[in-house]
DNA sequence: GCCGTTTTCGGCCCGACTGTTTTCAGTCG
């Protein structure tokens, strides 16, 4: 599918665009598009070729027209053109925290800067305050924002920032005057990374929570302080900013901050054919004025008609539209989790053992958990050979006897190898209660090949779950070159069950696969892939 | 450049903060 390559050319587009001092709608028009082109399940090609481009949110004329030249072309010309024209450091300005389109215009013009390194080096130089609304504390700022542009990680997974946040919280509740807290934004919507940390609070002393908030030990370095909104760096370059807001307002101000941005905007385009204006701080009646005040968030949605949407799917992927049609899906919570059918023991690279894990599985309330070892392809993680899978299958029946109230499955985590062949005879996947196959070699195959190799392991009659299908490690690894759409049938077909690996850096299947297999009838499984007692906690 | 349950033209979310200014432009979320 060329659906990211579309995306990646129109997000281009819109870095592009807003360079060249255009019409800043275009801007987001351009990037309106390309989120489409990029979340879309759809092959972008086929939908061109029966003449649907339109059909697509955010794509007009236009841009259908560049979409359509690019598929038959595989060039985009007024892309090119702007490419060319721009120098391409310019571009990555726009990542230098404060610099906006305007400043690096004029930066570019006046003193011809066109890449970080030029810009520090006119910052250094003091030539940047000769330009209008520029001074020494601009020049300083610049400096600061390089610095930390170089030394920035990507976003950080949520499993890094989950602690961060609970220290920041547990220190804003010792602090006096402190009543309502709450975080917000990516992090509350349970993204898998977050940019930075968006915290909530109301207060009626809000000068005295900001100094003490600033004055915290793991502060590093403050950005921007106001009384009512502060911004601090701490873990070198986790951002985490305060708001503090009225109590009379936290309703409103807690459904904003939280987001998605596409999210608000739908939600504000509905206050507006309802007669309302919605803004951060109220519900402002249009005809008289009268502003609305909400201290709960699902108060706001009430008014508007709606019933709450949960923050983990405030995406604007058709979840207001889901809500206008009293169809919200019921997310699923951790006390409805029955079980856990992808975890590892000593017998293999586990840290406990079979009888410690099934504990732990019935401490967390599960009624079953599946013990699947690696097999001998990965001898690096202690794969078993077939006569130890069969000991292990053994005394996991043995165990079952003693075991109340928890049942033990016997599993395997069978390696596909690179041909598509099982790493275990069928004679012996068929003695296992549980098979998941997944890939851990030869990740760099042709789409082709790697399509067809997970396809030969979804039909195996014996395989019953395919472990992490798309191989994607967050910031490190890309997902394999696969065509998942057809994995996907095949599995409806045979009813082969796919994996949500809980895994913080794995997540994968990710929500948007995930939706994609519950359209097309596909079983998903939810495991931890858990090596240890805490592993399980994943879930 | 897109879009339409009053619209095919005229909107497109909107308020806080900063630095540099005496009133605001630019950026951010």
């Amino acid at each position: 599918m060329k659906n990211y390559e579309v995306a990646r050319i129109l997000w281009e587009m819109g870095d592009l665009l807003e360079l060249r001092d255009g019409n800043r709608f275009k801007v987001v028009a351009y990037r309106k598009a390309a989120r489409s082109a990029e979340t879309m399940k759809d092959d972008i090609e086929e939908v061109w070729r029966e003449g649907e481009l339109e059909t697509i949110p955010g794509v007009g004329k236009a841009i259908a027209k560049k979409i359509e030249e690019y598929l038959e072309t595989g060039k985009m010309e007024t892309h090119d053109r702007l490419v060319e024209e721009t120098p391409p450091g310019l571009v990555e300005l726009l990542l230098i925290s404060g610099l906006g389109p305007k400043t690096i215009s004029r930066l570019h013009k006046k003193l011809g800067v066109s890449s970080i390194d030029e810009l520090e080096r006119a910052a250094r130089e003091h030539r940047v305050r000769r330009l209008p609304r520029m001074g020494a504390t601009s020049e300083a700022n610049i400096l600061k924002a390089i610095e930390r542009y170089k030394k920035r990680s990507s976003r950080i997974p949520l499993n890094v920032a989950v602690p961060i946040a609970e220290e920041v919280l547990a220190y804003l509740k010792g602090i006096e005057g402190v009543e309502r807290l709450s975080t917000a934004g990516s992090f509350r919507r349970g993204r898998e990374t977050v940019g930075d940390i968006d915290v909530l609070a109301t207060s009626t002393r809000p000068g005295d929570v900001m100094k003490a908030f600033v004055k915290m030990p793991m502060v590093e370095d403050v950005l921007v302080k106001g009384s009512t909104k502060t911004s601090v760096i701490v873990n070198e370059t986790v951002q985490v900013d305060l708001r503090i807001v009225d109590s009379r307002s936290f309703g409103t101000v807690l459904q904003y901050f939280t987001g998605s941005k596409d999210h608000n905007v739908k939600l504000r385009g509905i206050a507006l054919q309802k007669g309302y204006s919605l803004s951060e701080y109220s519900l402002t009646r249009l005809g008289d004025q009268v502003e609305l005040f909400f201290e709960r968030e699902e108060d706001v949605y009430a008014r508007l008609g709606l019933p709450y949407i949960p923050p983990e799917i405030r995406e604007d992927e058709g979840e207001i539209e889901a809500a206008m049609a009293d169809a919200l899906p019921k997310l699923i919570e951790r006390s409805e989790i029955r079980g856990d059918l992808h975890v590892h023991s000593d017998w293999s690279d586990g840290r406990n053992t079979i009888e410690e894990m099934a504990e732990a599985a019935k401490a967390a309330g599960y009624e079953y958990i599946a013990i699947c070892d690696h097999s001998p392809g990965l001898s690096i993680a202690g794969g078993l050979s077939e006569e130890r899978l069969l000991e292990k299958i053994e005394f996991v029946r043995e165990l079952n006897e003693s075991l109340e109230k928890i049942t033990v499955l016997a599993g395997t985590e069978v390696d596909i190898r690179a041909d598509g062949r099982l790493d275990y005879s069928d004679e012996i996947l068929a003695r296992c209660d549980v098979v998941v196959a997944a890939i851990h070699s030869a990740r760099n195959q042709k789409s082709r090949i790697m399509t067809n190799r997970i396809i030969t392991a979804v039909e195996n009659e014996h395989v019953d779950m395919i472990a992490h299908p798309t191989g994607r490690i967050i910031g490190v690894r890309e997902p394999y070159d696969v065509d998942m759409g057809a994995v996907l049938e095949a599995a409806a077909r045979t009813g082969t069950v796919m994996e949500i690996n809980a895994y913080p850096a794995r997540l994968d299947l990710n929500d948007r696969w995930a939706r994609i297999c519950k359209e097309m009838g596909v079983k998903l499984a939810i495991n931890t892939d858990a090596h240890s007692v805490q592993g399980l906690d994943l879930m």
